[in-house]
RNA sequence: GGGCAGGUAGCUCAACGGCAGAGCAGGUGCCUUUUAAGCACUUGGUUCAGGGUUCGAAUCCCUGCCUGCCCA
């Protein structure tokens, strides 16, 4: 709203209701009101008669001459108030100066009404906050998707539908952390700055230290640091905490984003995938209420998480999907088939691009999962130990399920002579950087380990049946609006 | 970056070349067990912005901004 126009009669009005609370001697913007109850708990054990204090937002009003009912909601759920002239006396008049969206305290005793609703009868209520602006519609809710995100704070209040679903991402997180530490898992910090953005081929953000006088770079993954704890001596750690990558925004894809990365030492990839089953598995039961989930983008009829959960090798799943030994072909001939199969390629990607668009178009985007899809090619998971029959691919797999790569498991490389080759001969997209104080980590000797990541927001998206990321990440980033 | 769809009252949406409307919210009045309360009356618009076509534009055209979806 720009300071000279006139603002609307709407806002015109709740600005005078507000001076007429000032004049009765009331701040409309009042202090404390300790010792309320929740509004569940209060109807959980609801008794005829029981004296309760209350706090929250005035979501319906409805007036009936000398007497008045109106809906509350607090942060656990909503519940009906109700006073009239006896009730609350020379103070009902006061009443009628509140709003939609003002936030109340209140005192009284429940009672029934003769529909059975189980309500509080006000004795007493306080203005705790005067609402200036109106709430979005009272059943419709806030449909635009626009002011939902920028404005999220209406849609928590309009839309109970999505405070479920932060409530499910936020027993997830606690979920995963519970697991993991009753596993011995301990949870680290590592730089979110970092002078070599590793550990992930992404464009990462810059940013400047003055003092040292060098570039930084917000982490676009915390691998290399949490190797070189096991380099010191931690034996499992996880980090559950924020990635930043400089790259577009989609359904899919936030800039900053949430990521688990756990690593336990003298463990290998099958033994990864089996924490990993058993972690999603855990998770689905106690937050979802069950191993069978919708997909989130209707592609699949649903997906059912119930283990064991198929592993299969890369070049088999690039054979059935084929109709080929992938690896046996040359290079013309898989480039030929993936476009004959409808693979879309740049005319100057390399080969190993060429496999990996192929592998996500026909297997990835086609896999309901949940699926291991194990032994990936070597050039395209730099980080991870080569097999020992067969060093064209790693120990490792990749969990698909809903159509998406879920999380990543390695048996990790710990040969820094490897290692520095492996990060020296990198081709394709995924190109990493090479970070030498890393690498002279390993040559002091980084026990052999397993690893992964999890994707949490997707993983929110696909637990909670959610299309789009901006849908699991409160204050998902827009382009900011420019002042009027 | 490309394609498609959209942006109208506080909210949810109509009107699609001919008076800018409805429901809810808001205001006034009546109403002491209502609950999408009810009844009566009623306020509220830079139709995203700018330009163009036209006797006349929310509507058609162009440019820009923002959003969503699909593709890269």
């Amino acid at each position: 709203m720009s300071e000279t126009q006139e603002p609307s009669e709407l806002l015109r009005l709740r600005r005078e209701k507000l001076a007429a609370w000032r004049s009765r001697g009331i701040d409309p913007f009042g202090g404390a009101f300790p010792d309320t109850t929740s509004i569940a708990e209060i109807l959980t054990n609801f008794a005829e008669g029981r004296k309760a204090r209350l706090a929250g937002r005035l979501l319906s009003i409805r007036e009936m001459g000398k007497s008045l009912f109106a809906h509350l909601q607090d942060a656990s759920g909503r519940m009906q108030i109700y006073a009239n002239l006896q009730s609350v006396g020379d103070r009902f008049a006061d009443l009628k100066l509140l709003d939609l969206g003002d936030i109340v305290g209140v005192e009284g005793d429940c009672f029934q009404t003769k529909t059975g609703e189980k309500t509080l009868r006000v004795r007493h209520f306080d203005l705790l906050s005067k609402s200036l602006r109106p709430l979005p519609s009272k059943w419709h809710g806030l449909h635009d998707v626009e002011a939902r995100y920028r404005q999220r704070y209406l849609d928590l209040v309009a839309n109970p539908e999505v405070r479920e679903i932060f409530h499910q991402r936020i027993r997830i997180v606690r979920e995963i952390r519970r697991f993991l530490e009753e596993r011995g898992f301990l949870e680290v910090e590592t730089p979110m700055m970092q002078p070599i953005p590793g550990g992930a081929a992404a464009t990462p953000f810059s940013t400047f230290h003055e003092a040292l006088g060098i570039p930084l770079y917000l982490r676009i993954a915390p691998e290399l640091y949490l190797k070189q704890l096991l380099v010191g001596g931690f034996e499992r750690i996880f980090e559950l905490n924020r990635n930043f990558r400089n790259e577009g925004l989609s359904r899919k894809h936030n800039p900053e984003f949430t990521m688990l990365e756990a690593y336990w030492a003298y463990a290998d990839f099958p033994r990864m995938a089996e924490l990993l089953e058993s972690l999603i598995c855990h998770l689905a039961e106690k937050v979802c209420g069950g191993l069978r989930l919708s997909s989130p983008t209707g592609a699949f009829p649903s997906i059912d998480l119930t283990p064991p959960w198929p592993r299969k090798s890369f070049a088999d799943c690039l054979r059935e999907a084929t109709g080929k030994d992938w690896f046996s072909l040359g290079a013309e001939e898989r480039r030929r088939l993936a476009e004959e199969l409808g693979v879309e390629l740049l005319p100057n990607a390399e080969e190993i691009d060429v496999t990996r668009h192929t592998f996500e178009k026909l297997v990835e985007a086609r896999t309901a999962g949940p699926l291991f899809v194990t032994h990936l090619p070597t050039e395209l998971v730099p980080l991870a130990r080569q097999n020992r029959e067969d060093p064209s691919v790693v120990d490792v797999f990749e969990l698909i399920i809903g159509g998406q790569e879920v999380a990543p498991g390695y048996s990790e490389l710990n040969d820094p002579i490897v290692q520095r080759e492996r990060l020296e001969h990198q081709a394709g997209e995924e190109r990493q950087k090479l970070d030498e104080d890393f690498l002279v980590a390993l040559e002091h000797g980084m026990p052999p380990a397993g690893g992964i990541g999890l994707g949490i927001d997707r993983l929110v998206m696909l637990l909670t049946g959610s299309e789009s990321i901006r849908d699991v990440i409160f204050f998902p980033l827009l382009r900011p609006k420019e002042a009027p």
